[in-house]
Parts: structure tokens; sequence; C-alpha cells
DNA sequence: CTGAAAGCGCTTACAG
DNA sequence: CTGAAAGCGCTTACAG
């Protein structure tokens, strides 16, 4: 690789003088911008990223930290979205190989070993020790899914209590009385911004709140299915039963089924997320959506505006949920 | 952030010994590197990989180059895997914002301004320039399922051949003669190797070969529809299809269905991958199981020991598949 | 065993 | 408008 020294000597000029023409100052003469033009052209010369954010102090790079599978799909189309927001920007993406779990390991200075301009973190516990590390460094940051914020980290989420609220309304208009839920993981702030919906939703529906009909998970296929068993136990089992992930509604379904009872024959199933699968899965999953790829997109540039300025206020942006009613709910009628 | 001037000043010697003592020389006497050694413990001293990159030429970063969006389950698991060997490797993964089809764009320029020290190829067409520019450049290189080779190039793919074939004879075997082909994208190495196992089935099974039972796609539920629909329309349609991706089946089901058939007990399907939701979709999906999160695995492994070494051959490897059988195969039957 | 110096490939005041 | 020099944070011969 040609290097700037090359350049400026092919061009008969100096390497100040290149880096000028590189980086579009505009007190260079025309003659002298062709001649480096041209010797940049000649030898293929591209500026080194890493040389130039040595001195810079910027990389060119933001980084994520997800400590949940890439297989999962809310995951997949997160990367999706910040994917597609960085295609112009001039970033490239780079996905730390964070060492959690190493009580001696630090996020905070992996970031800056790599000199990175910002970052975004999604599935990290709140109380990680990094998280407050993080927002102590002043390292331009987005939250996902959580509800920390600091100098300079912002966060974005769903409008996650009106979803639930939505699905145990259209639930109740269906008639239905006994609705559960089936729940994440205690504590996570999308967790209780749920379960506050699901709350809310039998308020405005004048049911009252049984704790039996609470049940926690952790998102997954499995739990679904685990958590529906355990319904399906009680003296009175639910009629219809809202799922804090689509992944757990199938599971959900599945266990329904194997227990001999119809979705939504006998028991209407909520999902939330809206992923694809959501519309290919027989019954077609009744879901809340989530726009996902666009806390992607907008992870991305509200992250990009807090590099580009310091004074640049780290946003707290909620997107829009809505329900989406496909076939797993249905009218609530007496066997 | 401390730099190593900060501790060499602090221990009271100079950078250089502060580096063979980060660098695990031998040639430092136990006394000063104990000084040392807390001189950046009191610090929290930590390297910058940047600036270490720029003399030893080495980034301790990976790229990938995945031209398929990352909500394609094949990618995700492809990632899961690449992550997965990366974990305790030193390195960290950068996914770059590459402009594939900016003629102006060079994939090896991004690669050496970012001073990567190997890539993985996966989802670019063979003929991109990029590919020939990349074996060119020398830069480690592993190719996901695309045939390409060179001095430090390798590649891993799946026994695509034999796992088609393997289909086929599974649907022989219970007794279909009219199977049907939906391919992949005609010219990719892939949709060759597979096109060839289904004519190797159709040949051991002494079942002839029909132009018309083979129609291309894109790997998507979509194609699979758009391909289902003209295998229906046919005057004698296939009693089965075997298809080059589970989400292709998923949408060939989908479109039998939509016709008023059955699966299996019209038609059979086979998909390829064996994704997640292959098992829990209705009727639960026969396919080939790819071992993708191994091929992940291996890619970075293999890639690795490139870098190490630069008299590493680079290794063609090929990983099994498996025929997994579950309810969208059945016994043919006249009707 | 230790350190001064050159250098990796850039940018940035600053002087002219 | 142009360039010499210092410096970003490191490593690496090399001399002592």
């Amino acid at each position: 690789m040609a290097s700037i020294h090359d350049v400026a000597k092919e061009a008969g000029v100096s390497v100040a003088t290149v880096s000028k023409v590189i980086n579009h100052y505009p007190d260079v003469s025309e003659k002298t911008r062709k001649k480096v033009k041209n010797a940049i052209e000649l030898l293929r010369y591209r500026p080194n990223v890493i040389a130039r954010g040595l001195v810079t102090g910027r990389s060119w790079t933001v980084g994520v930290l997800i400590n949940i599978p890439f297989t999962n799909p809310y995951v997949s189309m997160l990367l999706e979205g910040i994917k597609t927001a960085l295609e112009n920007s001039g970033y490239d993406l780079m996905r730390l190989s964070a060492r959690l779990n190493d009580p001696g390991y630090s996020f905070v200075d992996h970031c800056q070993s790599r000199n990175l301009d910002g970052v975004v973190v999604f599935g990290v516990e709140k109380d990680h020790h990094s998280i407050q590390e993080l927002i102590e460094s002043g390292i331009p940051t987005m939250f996902v899914d959580m509800d920390a914020t600091g100098q300079r980290a912002g966060n974005i989420t769903t409008e996650n209590r009106n979803g639930v609220h939505m699905a145990v309304r259209h639930l109740y208009e269906l008639g239905h009385q006994r609705i559960a839920y089936l729940a994440g993981v205690p504590g996570q702030p999308v967790n209780e911004s749920r379960l506050a919906g699901y709350r809310d939703g039998l308020e405005t529906s004048s049911i009252p709140y049984r704790e039996d009909y609470v049940v926690n998970g952790d998102y997954s296929y499995d739990s679904g299915i685990q958590g529906m068993r355990m319904l399906l136990q009680l003296d009175q089992p639910p009629t219809a039963v809202v799922c804090t992930s689509d992944m757990a509604a199938f599971g959900v379904i599945h266990a329904i089924e194997a227990h001999g009872l119809s979705v939504p024959g006998d028991i209407s199933v909520v999902g939330f997320d809206n992923i694809y699968e959501a519309e290919l899965f027989k019954p077609g999953l009744t879901t809340i959506n989530q726009n996902i790829h666009a806390i992607g997109v907008k992870s991305i540039e509200e992250l990009i505006s807090m590099i580009k300025s310091a004074e640049y206020p780290p946003p707290v942006v909620t997107e829009p949920s809505s329900l989406v009613i496909r076939e797993s709910t249905a009218r609530y009628s007496e066997q």
C-alpha cells in the first residue's frame, strides 16, 4: 500500500499538503491539488484509517455489545437496522468479544483501547458494573431496551406498556376474562413496563389481578412451554394468554396443543415482537408489533449525532407499538 | 487514558522497558517488572490496540463481508458460530459497511485501510471483482459456500451434493417418482452442487430427469411460493419437492395448502438447512441438516491459523450434511 | 538488563 | 499557499 509519503514524493509536495488535499482543506492551490490528485490516482493511494484515528482520536467505528445470541430474531432485526443505518455513514461496525463474565475484564477499557467513537448496548443486565462504567466514561452510548441515561448516553425502546395494554383490551373485547401473562425476566426494565401494561389492561377492563396468572420466563420457546404447562395445571386455567415474546408464544401454543387443546378454539394467544415467523406460523400469531428495524436505525442515527457533537443531548426515544391481529385469538365461547 | 509514557514515568523506566513488560519479553529483571506492573495497576493502563497495530501491522481484527440480510436464519447461525470462535481469541469482529454496488469502491482497500488481519466472506457473487482482488491481495480469507481459493484464501461449505442426493433417495424410498427440485440462483456454486445432487438422486433411482421439474428461486419464502405455483400448473405436478432452503420450503408448503392440497398427504416437501424453525413449523419439516454453527466456528479457527502463519495452507473444508426426517414427507399414495 | 532513537502513517498548529 | 516539525501511542532493532 502506498503511504502519504509516496504520494508526496510522486506529486513533489510535502505530506502536509497531501493531507490537506485528502481532507478537503480550502487553502490549496488548484494546481497542486491537481498534482496531488493525480499522484493519488496513480498510486491507488487510500488513507489509512487506523493511523488517522491515532491522531484525530476518531476511529470511524461504532461498537456493539450484544449479549444475546444472534439467532434470536429480535437481535437479527436490530442488527439489520443498525447495518442499514451505517451503510453510507462512513462508519464500520465492530462486535467486541467482550468477556463480561470475567471479573478482570473492563468493557470501557476495551472500547478505549479500540478507540471506538460510540457504542450501542443491548441485552446486558442493568446492574452489570460495565453499564455504570460506560455511562461515566463519556463514551457516546445508546442503550436499547434499557432505561439508563448519562451525560453522553441515551436510550431507545418500544412502547412496551401500551403494547401489552392493547393486547389485553383486545382479548377483553373478545369476551375473555381469564387472561394470563407470560412474563420475561423480573427486574428487567422491559419486563416491568410490559407487566405494568398487563395490569393497566386488567384495570381498564375491571378484571381483578391474579398472581397465579403471571408466570416468568426468559423470552424463549422453551420458557413458553414451561410457563404454559404451569398455567394449564391451575384449577381454573386461563382462556387467553399474553406473552412477552413471539418465541415464547410459539412455545405456549405448542404446550396447549400438546395438552390436547387448540388455539384459538380453546385458548387465545398473543405474542410480542411480530417477528417474521409470526405470520408464517400456524395459526398466524396475533401479536404486538415492534419496529425493531427502526429501533436499530434510530439507535445509530442518534449515536452518530452524539458522536458528531458533544452538545447533542442524549435522546430518550420510544417507538410506537401496535396490535397485529391474526388467527391465534378468537371470541371466548363457553365450552 | 494513561499512555505508555505515563506508566514509564510512574515506574521510573523507559517506555521501551514498559513495552517489554507488556509483551512478556524475558529480558527484564524481576525488580523492574514489578515496578512496571505496579505502575500499570496504579494507572489502570491498557495498551492501545490501534497504536500497537500501526507498528506491528496487526489489528487483532477480523472482518466479515456478508452480503445477505442478518435476518436470514443461515446468516444468524453463521454469525453465532463466528462469534463463539472469536470469544477468547483476542480478536474482535468488524462488519464492514462495504459499498459493493459502487464501482469506485474497493473492498480490499477498505480492509487495508482498516488493517484487518483476515476476513470471512459470505453471500457475494463469485464474479464480483472484489473476490478476485481479495484473492490477489494476500489478505487471509475464508470463503463460505464459495469454491474459491488462493495463496492465502481457503473455503468451507456443506456437503451439498450428497445432501440433496439423500433427500431424493428418501423420497424415492417412500415411493415417489415425480420429484421436483426448487433450486437457488443458477451459477452459484452451492446451487450447482445441490442441483448435481438432485440429478445423482434421480439417477440412482432410475428416474428420468425432467426439465420442467426444476425451477429456480432465491432461497426466500416468496420464491418458494412462486416456484410451487409454477409446479402446480404443470399437467402432471410432482408428488414431492426438494427445496434448496427451509424458508423456500415453507413458501412451497404455503402454496400447496393455498391450492387446497395438503403436506404430506398430497405432496411431500423437503427443505435444506435445518433452521431452528424447521422443527416448530407445522408440519415439522423434513430437511437436510447443515452444521452452520460449526461452519462459522471453523471458518474462524482456520482463518486465525492462516493469520498466525503465512505457511499455513489455505484449507478447503466440507462439513457433512444429514437428513432429518420429520412430518412433511410421507409414503406416496395414489389418490 | 536498560534505554535512546527511529519509525508505523497520519494530522495539526505554526512559520514563512 | 506551502512545508518543517512535533506528536498520536506504540514497537523494534541496536548500542551500551
